[in-house]
DNA sequence: CATGAATGAGTGTTCATTCAT
DNA sequence: TATGAATGAACACTCATTCAT
């Protein structure tokens, strides 16, 4: 009873998350929940209304943590840095990619849910979505002012690159056999690459 | 009886399309399913067996569709096109845009189920993840040699490219009220124009 | 397949009002209400959305029938009957207590659960109680005008008289056992001698 | 610790005979009877083995109360007064009105349980019913043997003039906007003057 | 071949009761 | 003795599936 003390709620929350994530939520049953927190299956009951709060639960409570950890740090990071561009992207890049796949179970959730719950697919634009699209734009735009950038539509450049990191943990998640994706430092670099300087050949 | 002739399961797979796409296999009832065709709830299981078989068989026919739609044709375009590279990648990606969102509820179901049902994920990346990939690597390679484009990771750009493409998609129909997406042709041009070039300037 | 054409939702209506009535609301379970109607349990919620629902459609059902048979048919034979006050009176008494009686499952269903839902007791005294005082004091009324009744307060005459047959019927059903109250000819019409002459011995 | 000094197993039969008599047995929670005690609810079972064991400790209880103070403390006014029988009966009612009155919510929720529990009705019928309606047909039998009282059968007496508070109590609990009961001593005369003289007019 | 009423296994949820503190 | 978190048996209700017509 020192440490360790986790407790009844996040026992509940922690089964839960591991299950939807595996199985979907409405494949996980409240027994199977309960059995894998190691609690009796009415305890669940005490602590979330239904089975649909325990969902709610986490996706408000891990939206409120990403709105934070994906924003606000991420922002100050970028701005006050003093290293070149090339560095301040890769720095980003690296950090979303960690935080996606540190938290890839409770992602996988909110996404999968939001794709049929308009509520919750509601809540992840308006607070994570939006504005993570917003500081990146924020952030290519002052590039263009400070004549590092070129003059190209910063949402499309930062939805690019979004999706170039989005795409590769998807490969490693759901392919995970495959050799091509396994350097995660080198591959991060060849985006940024990529996106500095282009794939066309300058010969010459 | 003449056209129109759209079959019974045909109305109960366009059905279900939709109530999946919707709400999720789950959430979706075999009676919702039946008055959305217009039949009998009954009768759904004189073409399928179980409501998982009607999923597992649009899934089946789709990946089907898509491994030809998304990987042979395109395939042929891009090899023999006499267009100059920027052209023929901005036609592939307006190909697939328009590929996928012509498709979007079938997708959606697919991918949905994809992220918890090992077995429809294995096949999406057997029949149409790898495949496309290596069409797109390949064609990459192919540049490389030709001296067009820079030697970096085909695997790499290619899934860059499909992320933003993806991402361009996404936000489009999850939040469809923003403004800042919705000229594709321009958006595509973009895209390309970015992985052409980087976005870095070049005064001097 | 002929008569006996008892539908299942009856089949289900008249299982629930014995077990109801037996047992109470809250104690009866819907897998006994199954096993009494001969059907499945989940093919009670084919007919009723919930177990309220049965109890619902029950004292809704059941107020109607009573608010026709109770009221405009007794209405009728009372106003329009030549016979003395003293028969009509008795009639009157009979036709209740046999109406109740008959329907005693019902009407103790009914009963119960009025002490306690106030959406049934509004129910009961709007259609029901109101209607049937009223309809009694009426007949008081025109009996004093006759000159054949004393100016008594209606109400509490028709209120007493009922409670007189109520009292009866009750002693019918929950002592069984006793003597006392079994010849309901002669009860009643003992009942008629107390309220039209009293109780007072008028001795020379 | 002084006055105030309301022990917990009462204030766990107050607050559950409020609850009870409110909404009935079984849908009154343990946890309902803790909190409106001011109680732990595992408290309540240091008290009572079981939930059942409260309703029988309050039937019991009640039981026992009622059948001292509604019988034997009635049975010496009425017997040993030395006022006309129309006070004496005035008396005696307007007594039993009060009573019941004053223990509506106890006495409903005997009432209520008593309909489908037959030890309950048992209990009640022996050491309530029983006894109230043999001392009352004592009471009429002397009457009659006094020539106050027509030589009528007491049982039908006593019941009817029972039943006759009972509804006049029944109407203002249920009906409780209705004016025309307000006034109970007048109720009461009323009923008297009925029972005693009948409802015949006597012109002349 | 189509129907839709009936089925019953399976699930979320409730709540009296227990017991370690 | 009092507490209230935990329990789990019991229950209402759902819905894919069956089958007599």
């Amino acid at each position: 009873m020192k440490k360790d003390d986790i407790s009844t709620e996040e026992k509940i929350i922690n089964a839960s998350i591991e299950l939807f994530s595996e199985k979907g939520f409405d494949s996980t049953k409240t027994s199977e929940i309960a059995k894998n927190a190691g609690i009796a299956e009415g305890t669940i009951f005490r602590y979330f209304k239904t089975k649909k709060d325990i969902l709610m639960s986490i996706v408000t409570k891990a939206i409120q943590f990403f709105s934070e950890k994906f924003i606000v740090l991420p922002l100050n990071k970028v701005l006050h840095s003093e290293k070149p561009e090339e560095e301040i992207l890769a720095d980003l890049l690296k950090d979303r990619y960690e935080m996606i796949t540190k938290n890839f179970s409770i992602i996988k959730v909110i996404g999968t849910e939001a794709l049929t719950k308009e509520k919750i697919r509601e809540k992840l634009v308006e607070h994570v979505a939006i504005k993570t699209l917003e500081i990146g734009e924020e952030f290519y735009q002052s590039g263009i002012e400070k004549g590092i950038f070129r003059d190209l539509p910063p949402r499309t450049v930062v939805r690019s690159l979004f999706g170039s990191v989005i795409m590769l943990i998807a490969e490693q998640q759901f392919f995970p056999d495959d050799k091509k994706s396994k350097d995660v430092e080198k591959e991060i670099s060849t985006i940024v690459e990529i996106f500095m300087n282009g794939i066309k050949s300058r010969k010459e």
